[in-house]
DNA sequence: GCCGTTTTCGGCCCGACTGTTTTCAGTCG
């Protein structure tokens, strides 16, 4: 495994403690900057041992981090955190995690309030002790308080795109096991919540003993939580719940509609066969004799149990896909069509390196055709993102030109001239009207001023759907998982707006955003809105992370007819210009 | 800490927002 993700953090926790201790901003930006430059690196950074030169020729790197990287790579630490950790107190670093905390508040709470973690955090804030501390008011006490409870509320939780990946990987790597038949993911995973308690897996093996010897002492594995005959069950590193449990081929679909749940999906399911006289558990689907016991126990041959479909045509209702089968849906109702990745075409939201990106234009537009596309918009941020190093007027009419220039050149793809507007905090967009005309796509997002109310965000985002010159509405709540709450606004109103003006509204594919969220796209598909589904590509790879906005979309019962993304070309480029007329 | 070259030091993004203040500090992107 590539050393990547743990030299990325000691990196990052080396600028947390140089942030604390008040350092020069711009070293610990530079740590910063290493760490993600190292996370985000292609290959394995352990083949530079020994290789300063070749560490140093990655911009972003220099002498120093060369030499901390090389130490790392020999060593498997780097001294300088070790000497720089023990400065500071450990906890202070979670310290810089809680949303509205940043390092100043944080070295306060620690020198002047004796504050050194996130448990002494809530004491000091039940018994007071903040609010002796000058510049701390009710409010700000108040919002560090709300900010934690978030924190707790979701934190256990892993986001969808950690989870996905940690199992798909599992799943390979136990499939090789000699004797293993099959191995499928079930639970929230295969439902496609955004976050993820733990994962289940289900197993078909000739061997069992062996397959569960191999889970259990895989290499990321921690601590052993269970070992039967039947189910696994073990910690990895990052608090990774991981289930396993091995069943008969002949009863695969009825245990993984079981641990697919949702539980309230399997109550509906259960209670339907109680009443058809049949008893429906993990083993399958069985006549209900009235006898004691399991009925899989007693020799009891089950109506249905091998495919999840046997079973609901046993039950006489149609097969669910996965991601409806939450609370909030009935088990008797169709399925209406569902959008799949294989019907995007186009991609409606990228950067390039021309802001925040990483893929030149030309990469950007191979990417997108390699993928089979009709269209690639690219959006790259406007001015006000500084961070992003969003385009001047002047830079984006340039961009502009190179835009039209590469579509004329590159034959099999439509290249649209877009930008990702910032949408400012009094609604008004970044860019002027004229310019904005000039634009095949306008993608109008909210960047800063996420923690304004609901009011100020409903009219903020009003004005942005309004605009004649806005066609889609990107991450409309600015949301970030486990992270950041986003703005609040109110939703029908904006569906209602968008609908009435043509407007698209985004689902943003990133697992760190998807954004809209799923019950947000349920409204908007029952209203009538159009949808987007957006990669926001900065990567190559990025662009895989459609799957993400597909499960969402999913979730929200949106169909490819509503989904601007599955659009034929000729419909799509028609719409957009349409919105220029 | 990194970079670039007008090169071995000086510059590195900075505006918007919030909560607190009464002119500003801290956080965020």
């Amino acid at each position: 495994m590539s050393i990547n993700r743990k030299l990325s953090t000691q990196f990052d926790t080396i600028a947390s403690v140089l942030e604390v201790m008040g350092a020069n901003a711009f070293k610990i930006n530079a740590n910063r900057r290493v760490a993600r430059i190292i996370k985000e690196y292609p290959t394995d950074l352990a083949e530079f041992a020994g290789d300063k030169k070749g560490l140093t020729s990655i911009e972003g790197i220099g002498s120093g981090s060369a030499d901390r990287i090389l130490e790392f790579i020999d060593t498997g630490q780097i001294n300088e955190l070790t000497q720089l950790a023990s400065e500071i107190p450990e906890g202070l670093i979670d310290l810089l995690e809680v949303p509205g905390l940043g390092p100043k508040t944080v070295r306060r709470f620690w020198q002047e309030a004796e504050v050194t973690s996130l448990d002494e955090l809530r004491k000091a804030i039940s018994d007071g002790r903040l609010e002796s501390l000058p510049r701390f008011g009710t409010k700000k006490i108040e919002n560090i308080s709300d900010s934690l409870a978030f924190m707790e509320a979701s934190g256990d939780r892993m986001r969808l795109g950690t989870a996905l990946p940690i199992a798909e990987s599992l799943i390979e790597t136990l499939l090789q096991v000699p004797g293993t038949r099959k191995i499928e993911y079930a639970g929230s995973l295969r439902r496609g919540r955004e976050t993820i308690g733990d994962i289940d897996l289900l197993a078909v093996s000739d061997d069992p003993d062996a397959l569960a010897e191999a889970f259990t002492t895989g290499p990321d594995v921690i601590k052993i939580l269970a070992q039967g005959k039947t189910k696994c069950s073990v910690r990895l590193e990052r608090g990774v719940q991981i289930d396993l449990r091995m069943i008969e081929d002949s009863a695969f679909g009825a245990a993984l509609m079981y641990f697919t749940g949702s539980k309230e999906h399997n109550v509906e399911l259960r209670e339907r066969a109680i009443k058809a006289g049949q008893r429906l558990n993990e083993y399958g689907l069985f006549p209900d004799d009235g006898g004691e016991g399991t009925p899989q126990s007693r020799g009891i041959q089950p109506v249905a149990s091998r495919t999840e479909e046997d079973i609901y045509e046993a039950l006489e209702l149609p097969w669910q896909p996965p991601e409806l089968r939450e609370q909030r849906d009935s088990a008797e109702d169709p399925p209406p069509p569902l959008v799949t990745t294989d019907a995007i075409r186009a991609e409606l939201h990228a950067h390039t390196n021309a802001s925040d990106g990483v893929m030149t234009l030309r990469e950007l537009v191979e990417q997108a055709k390699s993928r089979g596309y009709h269209t690639i918009a690219v959006t790259d941020h406007s001015k006000s993102s500084g961070q992003a190093n969003g385009l001047s007027p002047d830079r984006l009419r340039a961009h502009i030109d190179a835009i039209h220039e590469i579509n004329d050149e590159i034959k099999g793809i439509r290249v649209l001239a877009g930008s990702e507007v910032d949408i400012l905090a009094d609604g008004r967009l970044d860019y002027d009207d004229e310019l904005l005309a000039r634009l095949d796509i306008v993608v109008a997002s909210p960047h800063a001023a996420l923690t304004q109310d609901s009011k100020k965000a409903t009219s903020r985002l009003l004005a942005a759907i309004e605009h004649p010159l806005v066609h889609i509405i990107g991450h409309p709540t600015g949301r970030i998982i486990n992270k950041r709450e986003g703005l609040s606004p109110d939703m029908p109103r904006l569906f209602e707006s968008a609908v009435e003006h043509d407007t698209v509204m985004e689902i943003n594919a990133n697992p760190l955003r998807l954004d809209l969220r799923d019950t947000h796209v349920r409204l908007a598909v029952e209203m009538g809105c159009q949808i987007a589904i957006n990669t926001d590509s900065h990567r190559p790879e990025d662009f895989d992370l459609l799957r993400y906005g597909i499960l969402t979309a999913r979730r929200g019962r949106l169909g490819p007819k509503q989904c601007i993304n599955a659009w034929t070309a000729r419909k799509l480029h028609s719409w957009l210009a349409g919105k220029r007329s």
